[in-house]
DNA sequence: GTCGTTGCTGGTAGCGCTGTCAACGTTCCT
DNA sequence: AGGAACGTTGACAGCGCTACCAGCAACGAC
């Protein structure tokens, strides 16, 4: 009795072919590159398919070609709104590819990352997208080794391994702060949590801003390790307060810390923006919607996910984009907490209705 | 000459086997059994495998083994915060076990969660996340037909397919109802967005305590299909008081609601609690930092994933757990958007030391 | 008519690992 | 002492698919 099951049930590549009158082999190309069959043999594999309800085995075709057809991705949180935008993305633009996402999370470690990283590799993954531009030495090896295309997301910067995009979150704090200085504010502070690589740059763009204005007082400047949260940016503000009473603007490193000051100042029934101006960062929802609704700098996360998973297949499947590095840039989206104009200060009746103005900016990386 | 190596360069297993100076297959079992082996082989293949730096090719056991060591994980949404705390409470269980986890998104379709059902169970995946318990026929009959375990999550409900944890919407919205009666509110709305399975369930929950104490009114009832925000939770606030504007109360299918209408009522000069009180849904990490701090429902996302992805893989590895269906629970979170108290009304001079009462409530189901 | 050339197809031989089962040595029991 | 029982080990034969190369027909150029 010759077995035409496989034990488990499966049908097989073996049973397809022999339906449809061809060699498995043949039928094996119908589902990699159906333009090599003739039109005949290729509508007959295609039925013979459908009729048995043909689903091929993904572990065998990786033995036998010796590759997968997974891409690996790496982010530092799952909790973070901003990375879930991000691969919200980046599972949009694998769906209906062949592809598979990997996900791993480095949990803000780069020591994490480069042995997630080794993992990845050891499996050869179709293609990879790592989270911002400081890897280890060892990590930053391994990815150049690598023989799959590679997106770093998240941010731009020099060097990159192979494909990067993001924008420079160091000019999108400068224009941040030139928007608060635009408005008349001379007395910002900072306050930033977690304190990544990207954190860092954005504080370093205040920085650079300040100083440039001769404005820079470095007791300023309230960051912590810690996770960022709307409790620790009511904390953190409360910091700041305590160093300097005098302060006329706040500059968030983030949206859920600008919504803690927003509640903080509440609290304290500081008015926002008459006594102090708020500036977050990233532009999550809520922020059009707070009462003052609250300024921030717009990035295009789930573009970049999307967009960088889409480079990536398309680098894969061998047409490499002209364009290896994008710079999707940045939007001051100007909001009553930071508006000198007093018209703008009256709350509006409707969340909608608030009137944002945009400044943008494409990023310049120099 | 013999081939030692792969042609991709990789060590192989016989070449681990090789150098420990025993048989592949004995290689192999130390790599799944390793107490089914001698110390000293044991020791030997150990040091082997490190001196090469082996890395099992999971495709080829995969192929071999006829299972793959894949945990498929199917969520309704990426976008929702709910659902990334889920997702790394079972990403964090999953960490440091041989399963990966396969993660799909349905957009809240159960016609696309049949299709990715589908997809996934050909692969033979070790287990299985789904949630909820609203299936369509084919995909139950899939998953009960399914060899491998199968956890339900974020609700529980009568027949499990298998094992089963969560909480009951609708207990849970009972109990938030309750919670303002026992503030002394008699006019209760009701807000809800993107009317998912749970949140219906929460509706249901919220509507028999009402009919309970004879208080149900159909116009206290806003909902959409859309998708939630917060500015969303402000536009069917302003619905809901056009319909009824003397509302005592409002109960909201979730934070990002609730943290709407609160900005609602301070665009509209009405007090919080003192002329309308506000419950949420969820306890998001900013509801005890808003002013007022916001009541909530707290819910175990986190626990409920890592409690999940745990039963799996000991159901994976043979060791069922006694308790196939886990309550886990919900706690009514009582802060100052709905305390009738005035002592608590009056702003906290600091985030954190708001005052949380809570109410602890198993939810029964039967 | 012959000779490439192109397009399509099939045979063979694995990819790297594990399931199965038999065989071996050792221990323990009667 | 004999044999059963156990623990440990290895040989063999694939898992389902694809890379590689050979073969064959059809076609155009000379």
């Amino acid at each position: 009795m010759g077995r035409k099951r496989t034990k488990s049930g499966k049908i097989r590549l073996a049973e397809v072919a022999e339906l449809a009158g061809v060699s498995p082999i043949t039928a094996s190309r119908f589902f990699r590159n159906p333009e090599a069959l003739s039109v005949a043999k290729r509508t007959r594999v295609e039925s013979a398919a459908k009729e048995l309800g043909y689903v091929p085995n993904l572990a065998a075709r990786a033995l036998a070609s010796q590759r997968t057809e997974v891409i690996g991705v790496l982010i530092p949180s799952l909790t973070n709104n901003v990375f879930s935008d991000v691969l919200r993305g980046i599972y949009d633009a694998s769906e209906g590819s062949r592809y598979s996402i990997q996900l791993s999370n480095t949990r803000y470690s780069i020591l994490q990352e480069e042995k997630l990283l080794r993992l990845f590799l050891a499996q050869k993954p179709a293609g990879l997208i790592v989270t911002g531009i400081d890897q280890t030495a060892e990590s930053r090896a391994m990815l150049e080794a690598a023989d799959c295309p590679i997106v770093q997301i998240m941010e731009i910067g020099p060097n990159p391994v192979d494909m990067m995009i993001g924008f420079s979150h160091y000019d999108a704090a400068r224009a941040a702060v030139a928007h608060l200085f635009a408005q008349g504010h001379r007395r910002i502070g900072f306050v930033g949590a977690r304190m990544d690589p990207r954190v860092q740059r954005r504080l370093d763009g205040y920085v650079s801003a300040m100083k440039d204005a001769g404005l820079f007082e470095q007791r300023h400047v309230v960051t912590t390790a810690t996770p960022t949260s709307v409790t620790l940016g009511g904390a953190l503000f409360t910091d700041l307060l305590a160093r300097e009473p005098d302060l006329d603007a706040v500059f968030c490193a983030n949206d859920d810390l600008a919504l803690g000051v927003l509640f903080e100042c509440r609290r304290r029934e500081i008015g926002v923006p008459e006594q102090i101006a708020i500036v977050g960062f990233n532009d999550l929802e809520f922020m059009a919607s707070a009462v003052p609704t609250l300024t921030s700098v717009r990035t295009n996360r789930y573009e970049m996910g999307k967009t960088a998973a889409a480079m990536l297949i398309e680098a894969i499947e061998g047409r490499r984009p002209e364009q290896p590095v994008l710079d999707l840039g940045f939007k001051v989206i100007e909001r009553q907490s930071s508006s000198s104009r007093q018209s703008d200060n009256r709350p509006a009746l409707s969340a909608g209705a608030a009137p944002n103005k945009m400044v943008a900016l494409p990023s310049s990386h120099d």
